[in-house]
DNA sequence: CTTCGACATGTCAATACTGACATGTCGAGG
DNA sequence: CCTCGACATGTCAGTATTGACATGTCGAAG
């Protein structure tokens, strides 16, 4: 019931309706940590209001309710956050296909891993300058987290296009390896 | 419907039982990129079999049905590891977490980022032998492929336990600068 | 020969999630 | 004043997933 928790966490920086928390979902967060559609995000909602973890704080214009965490919701969230975090669920459709490249021809792999290596590279040109802005514009003073997030994607970004030309370069000493024809064939 | 491929990955290494995919989801592949468990695999495979994906191909004791892929399942393995990635499915508690520090106090937000990085330490440190050792025991010229999830597992550990010391230092920093009585008090 | 742990496969109810459908309102720009 | 895009909330059927329950067998060690 992770969906319960990333909201409580969403609604612990401020009061938010279920339209902004869909929201939240569309940046980062539904990009590397967890995925939800409104769908789902207006019925939890109900359901954590009936159990006390949320309250709704006003009703604005076209229907909107604007929920409050309440302290019972942020004992849950700090709980659940600070509990031994074992082994949580993991699902991860990109990362599922770099475990089965091994089950490609090595050509195909090779264009596979050439995609991966030349996208993350380019998310982390895009990345690395919203970071210094936001570096540059609010001092070391200014709210510590927030920016945490964004460098851990960043991270990521560089972490994955790494080991993407690291395989990319085993793959080619092995297939240089086999096309040579024997043995004792180098120069002593 | 990711499980599908990911069975069908782990098929196209050789014939396996549904008792030998659940062992497999045990290790690396379902921490990092999928979970699963054998409630789900069992039916699932039973639905591939009808798909022409997959075939039994042999019965052995205990009521062991082995399968094996299909021309049919290995072509759709190859179009779904080489189709346009887009954004898959993308559910990661341990992640989740990490995005939502942020709603932590400083002192409980410290105490969280120096327990992910003594855990991610302490994982780099526990893989990277084994990885040592695989690439004595078999050289460059063996599989190329099937370290790479290792190596990847690897790489993330270190990013992401550089990724809480780099937090820990803004942490730290900022909360220094919050016990700073007032501007103007540095040396010239 | 017995026992026990690993092997092996399954069902079922409850819960989580997705995608399609449905509905209506506010505010800015033309 | 009209129109349209963003705001805003929801239901529902179908599918995916989990956790509890159920059942039985083989092989090795004692």
């Amino acid at each position: 019931m992770s969906l319960r928790h990333a909201l409580l966490g969403l609604l612990a920086d401020g009061p938010a309706s279920g339209y902004d928390l869909t929201r939240s979902f569309d940046g980062d967060l539904g990009r590397y940590a967890w995925q939800a559609g409104h769908t789902r995000i207006y019925p939890e909602l109900v359901k954590m209001a009936d159990a006390g973890l949320v309250a709704v704080e006003s009703t604005g214009p076209r229907g909107r309710k604007s929920y409050v965490l309440t302290d019972d919701g942020r004992a849950e969230l700090r709980r659940w956050l600070l509990d031994p975090p074992e082994q949580g669920a993991v699902r991860n459709e990109t990362v599922l296909r770099m475990f089965l490249v091994q089950a490609l021809e090595p050509e195909d792999a090779r264009r596979y891993l050439e995609a991966v290596a030349d996208h993350c590279t380019a998310e982390v040109e895009r990345l690395r300058p919203v970071m210094d802005d936001l570096d540059e514009h609010e001092g070391v003073d200014t709210l510590p987290f927030g920016r945490l997030a964004g460098e851990y994607g960043l991270r990521q970004y560089e972490a994955v296009a790494a080991w993407a030309a690291w395989s990319l370069d085993r793959l080619a000493a092995s297939q240089e390896q086999d096309a040579r024809p024997a043995v004792g064939n180098a120069p002593a």
